[in-house]
DNA sequence: GCTTACCTGTCG
DNA sequence: CGACAGGTAAGC
């Protein structure tokens, strides 16, 4: 579900709300989201431990401690809620972490991929998997990087290649497409074809998208929701993603096709494919 | 690269 | 009932 637009939404909410905050012992509903250390540990060792800073590399949120750093991937459909009391989110609760002062932070997850990460030092990520991601690409790449990222993979198609968190880090399904139509590249063209004012045109598409994107507070297609549990309104301003059908401004219908095993929306007239397999 | 698997739900 | 869903890891 959320990607870089969403996690930043969920990071901007969060970090005012629960910066300082001390957590008392988790409750954990479903102890598979407990990802590291064993479900036992992670509760022993989070207990105490005080928030200092949120932030956000990619699709993973950290939370870091006094003592240590608390990673969240939410996947496809988990959410981090923040309550100050009262009854917690109804659905699908995975985790309770619960603050010294009463309130609480909410992990729900209905398809159980998302995880927690309780980590010693942010100096060892590679428990969570993320010491191989690729730097951050609203944080961390400019537009001349961006153009010697795309040199080093000439041979990969666009999407997947973008949607390769080791490549970089943040894009997901909808932004990906979002960021090709607004840019006219089909899905499927070789990295190594673009022209370098094309290469620049992509990069300068995707930061319009996802700046976009965060203005709005995300895309709630269905199940995304910010700290606070509230919708984000970017779902009103896709172009091609989950539009099968109908119009592109320029006449012709959107289409759906299957690139790197996901569904992939794109103008067939604006995207005219140059080069590469269908 | 691609496919499958992980889960649970919605939609046609 | 099958197809599909914002993500990723593992196995060809």
């Amino acid at each position: 579900m959320p990607e870089l637009p969403e996690v930043e939404t969920i990071r901007r909410g969060l970090e005012p709300l629960i910066a300082n905050k001390v957590f008392t012992r988790p409750v954990l509903l479903f102890p598979g989201s407990i990802r590291h250390p064993e479900p036992d540990r992670f509760c022993e060792q989070l207990e105490g431990r005080r928030i200092i800073a949120v932030k956000r590399h990619g699709k993973y949120l950290l939370l870091e401690l006094d003592c240590g750093l608390l990673v969240v991937h939410l996947r496809m459909t988990g959410r981090l809620v923040y309550l100050e009391k009262g009854e917690p989110p109804s659905g699908h609760l995975r985790v309770v972490l619960p603050f010294q002062d009463g309130s609480f932070l909410y992990f729900s997850d209905m398809r159980k991929f998302g995880g927690l990460w309780l980590l010693e030092s942010k100096d060892d990520l590679s428990p969570a998997g993320m010491h191989r991601l690729g730097p951050d690409i609203y944080e961390q790449v400019t537009e001349e990087k961006f153009l010697e990222l795309l040199q080093k993979r000439p041979r990969a198609r666009l999407k997947p290649l973008l949607l390769d968190q080791l490549f970089v880090a943040g894009l997901g399904n909808i932004y990906v497409d979002e960021s090709l139509h607004r840019c006219r590249l089909h899905p499927c063209r070789e990295a190594g074809s673009l022209s370098r004012e094309e290469g620049k045109a992509l990069f300068r598409a995707i930061r319009a998208v996802l700046e976009e994107g965060i203005r709005c507070g995300g895309t709630s297609s269905r199940d995304y929701r910010d700290a606070r549990g509230e919708k984000g309104t970017f779902q009103e301003r896709l172009a091609v993603y989950g539009r099968k059908g109908c119009l592109c401004r320029c006449g012709a219908a959107i289409e759906r096709t299957v690139v790197a095993g996901r569904g992939t929306y794109y103008c067939p007239r604006c995207q005219e494919e140059k080069e590469g397999p269908p």
